[in-house]
DNA sequence: GCCTAGGTCCCGTCC
DNA sequence: GGACGGGGCCTAGGC
């Protein structure tokens, strides 16, 4: 496609907040929270109606380049390419994009509002543990889920027998040092909050790093073995067999 | 375009190794780590050269729903739409694409084998204070960088006029309670491994919450303000003008 | 292969 | 608006 076109019609659609799509042969400057340079090299490129720019490399999972949400996304013709300028005054940064060719490009209205379904978050592992406590110990009897502190929140809170409390921490991966220290933060401040020593710190995973166990037996911490709450049931029935050819 | 002109060029592509982008009104199912549900809307579909997939909605930077590099993407023709199955064997999950509607569809072979050169990370900085000791305190005197030890690794490690040791974490943007739980962590082993009771914990940030202050103090450490080595004298030469207008 | 932590993380949520 | 932590996080680096 002619490189001078393709500047107009971008600049149009960008106007009409319609989302772009492209195969370009760019280079890339970027300057902001950090800075980088990316040499010559084929493209996916695409401009969203929200003006978020994205740039994709021919594998990987991530995007070579973006620019955030309300960015200021113009056009220059330069000689016989495009510089494509995005602009964002929030965070200060800006994006050149060079273009030195368009393959193929397509632009269009997208009308979607559809908000995703999603099940397994770590927020419905806390739930499945609050409506099932026996998952933690025979004598956990829960409170309070996602309790606010002045430290960060607390996924489940609750007593045992006694009335001492327990502290859960869940994750729905194997758990880490970083959970065992989120752990160990929220622990110390029930303490300081309830003035009293005996409090009991328990980590609920489906499994855990060795490091981590160590170094949550040494806190005096607990392991509780719990799998996040999934369906995972369609998968085994229907593709298990595909895999097995 | 015809659907059944899709279902065949997307198949081809895809053992081709090409790139495939396109503007579809489709509806997602996904099922593995998670288990997701999408109903019907217009949406960007990106197949890359690896069989990455990866599905944008028309707004927001991050894709709504994606597959990652080396899934198995088969295309099956049901009555007067597509159905796009991809699978990944390794995790163990699949993706299900009901394509209604193409809008606009083009594959390519791209070819990029430029790598991104990306200056401004935590490494950068932890190499700024290596060099620059004084960032952390007059007597400071570092020993190591990214030193590793079994909890995780210490961002610059050295010692102090007295030959205290000396443990700093640092942190590109504004330093959280995690940052000060890391901090904890190192300096606590950096004591049971030397085995004295006097290390010195430095969280150098930009900036610290409040809340991290609080605890950092509570544990002795100390916050050192220190910048992350950037080049923004561009942002502000060349584009402050234009946002003043 | 696992473990650890960074990321131009993004994003929601609650204060 | 800041703070905090999750994420189907992804990716890189060390062991």
């Amino acid at each position: 496609m002619d490189i001078g076109e393709f500047s107009a019609m971008a600049e149009s659609a960008v106007a009409a907040r319609e989302v772009i799509i492209a195969f370009v042969h760019c280079q890339i400057t970027y300057s902001g929270r950090a800075e980088a340079f990316l040499g010559r090299g084929d493209r996916v490129l695409l401009i969203k109606a929200d003006s978020t720019v994205i740039i994709h490399q021919p594998e990987g999972s991530n995007p070579i380049n973006y620019m955030r949400p309300g960015s200021a996304v113009t056009f220059e013709k330069v000689d016989q390419h495009v510089m494509m300028h995005v602009m964002n005054s929030g965070d200060k940064s800006f994006l050149d994009v060079e273009i030195f060719r368009v393959y193929d490009v397509a632009s269009r209205k997208l009308e979607d509002g559809q908000k995703q379904d999603l099940a397994g978050s770590e927020r419905d592992m806390s739930d499945h543990i609050r409506d099932n406590p026996t998952l933690i110990g025979n004598d956990f009897h829960p409170i309070s889920r996602e309790e606010q502190t002045d430290v960060g929140f607390i996924d489940v809170f609750g007593h045992d027998k006694q009335g001492h409390f327990v502290v859960v921490e869940c994750k729905r991966i194997t758990a880490s040092l970083m959970a065992v220290d989120q752990l160990r933060r929220y622990v110390e401040r029930v303490k300081q909050i309830k003035g009293t020593q005996v409090v009991t710190g328990v980590l609920a995973a489906p499994s855990i790093t060795p490091n981590a166990r160590d170094m949550l037996e040494s806190y005096g911490f607990r392991y509780a073995h719990v799998q996040p709450p999934m369906r995972l049931e369609r998968w085994h029935r229907d593709q298990k067999k595909i895999f097995e050819y």
